[in-house]
DNA sequence: GCCAACGTTGGC
DNA sequence: GCCAACGTTGGC
């Protein structure tokens, strides 16, 4: 008996990673999350194979850009224990590391940007519990139903 | 670049 | 354990 495959969607700048970047390398280390909930859906949540829609943030046109999959369960940042990296947790051990991250590979890049615009327009269908619009909403890593997963697939 | 919303920190 | 101050996210 396995587990029925699970959605995700992952937020990320373009200018600092984006679903381009991740075309070229296939396949990247989710590193710098530093939000417990998040954490813990990478923890608790994910497992290999689930599907993720990449958003790209902090843009001009923020939105969903593509597909990813994931690709390992969770294990240690190591940019935690990096002392010259931006996402440098000087509270966190090796014995006890605090930050988690999976591997996230590429599926496929959209045609074009299924834009917040757009989202923000079907909230009825999607539903309260979509975290992506819900108001005051910053998690960088949160749930997809099925349904949702369905109707966002559908407007590309 | 602004700023609302939110999570985290740390003094008490 | 409260909560003000602070830092970050991310749309606009």
């Amino acid at each position: 008996m396995t587990a029925r495959r699970r959605y995700w969607l992952m937020k990320s700048e373009p200018d600092t990673f984006s679903i381009d970047d991740l075309q070229r390398v296939r396949t990247e280390p989710w590193n710098g999350v530093r939000n417990y909930q998040a954490r813990n859906y990478m923890r608790d949540g994910m497992k290999v194979g689930d599907g993720v829609l990449f958003y790209h943030s902090n843009t001009a046109v923020p939105g969903i850009a593509g597909l990813a999959s994931i690709a390992s369960a969770a294990y240690p940042d190591p940019t935690q224990f990096d002392p010259k990296s931006d996402y440098y947790d000087p509270k966190s051990t090796r014995e006890d590391p605090r930050w988690l991250l999976v591997d996230v590979a590429f599926e496929r890049k959209f045609d074009r940007v299924v834009s917040l615009d757009e989202i923000k327009a079907r909230a009825d269908e999607l539903g309260e519990d979509f975290a992506l619009t819900r108001r005051g909403n910053r998690l960088s890593v949160l749930p997809v139903s099925a349904a949702q997963w369905k109707l966002l697939l559908a407007m590309e």
